[in-house]
DNA sequence: GGGATCTACTTTGCAATGTAAAGTGAAAAA
DNA sequence: TTTTTCACTTTACATTGCAAAGTAGATCCC
């Protein structure tokens, strides 16, 4: 029975939860930016990631102030358009953070194999009917 | 040009990250009760997520207002001990919220393959499918 | 030409909130 | 009885996410 095992002092801290990715319009961001390395330019992550102006603008200075996104600005069809790309930096901090990410659902669906099933793990795999 | 696809609106918008769960602190927690459904006392929670008292304090009330955790106050060799359990709807939210971030890791994943064989940070893609 | 409008962002202001530090109350030790 | 320890709570503040307002230039309309 498993109390509270010794050795497990922050088992469940999840330090590599970067704040800086750890956070829902960002993760959108860069979750976008790591699958459009090419880059994408502001409207179309806008799209994306359902932000507005305001607050994408805002989420992009913070990225770009880690080093984590780099900003184009240019004209295009004689309008200002802003073109953004995930750096190395960006990428391999992403990287991490999702390792720690699936750790975490990992430590969560292992919990459906846990000793006393039956009441616990109801609803743990949602197959619902 | 197809430089984004349509009717990709919010393809990474996330709206599943529910504001309560996604907190470093909070996930620690949720995570800790959901591999420990019989409950955790505040002290054994304090050391699996790292936390402080004051900050763990906190995130458990904001837990308990929100349904998702059950608190029993109590004595235990004439101390004071609060015990804490994952509600059936704290389980059902926690699990919704998982389903996305397993999401997350597998649009993220999708992307780290393609990107294994060359350079990281030229656009070295066609644009994905 | 000039005012209105549209596009593409930026800036501002504020309410929410995560966190450290200080506080509380009761038991145990000295 | 005074001090210390334990087990939390409360407070205060600095940060920050977000919406609304603002800015700058191009285009339309008359």
């Amino acid at each position: 029975m498993a109390t509270e095992p010794r050795g497990s002092e922050g088992r469940f801290a999840y330090e590599g939860l970067d704040r800086v990715i750890h956070e829902r319009a960002r993760l959108s961001v860069l979750t976008s930016l790591v699958s459009n390395p090419k880059g994408l330019i502001f409207n179309d992550l806008k799209q994306l990631c359902s932000l507005t102006d305001g607050n994408l603008s805002r989420h992009l200075s913070v990225l770009e102030a880690e080093n984590m996104v780099e900003i184009t600005k240019g004209v295009e069809h004689n309008r200002p358009q802003t073109f953004c790309r995930i750096t190395r930096e960006g990428r391999e901090r992403f990287l991490e953070y999702l390792s720690t990410l699936e750790q975490v659902v990992k430590d969560a669906a292992r919990v459906s194999k846990d000793e006393h099933g039956a009441g616990l793990t109801r609803g743990l795999l949602p197959s619902k009917a």
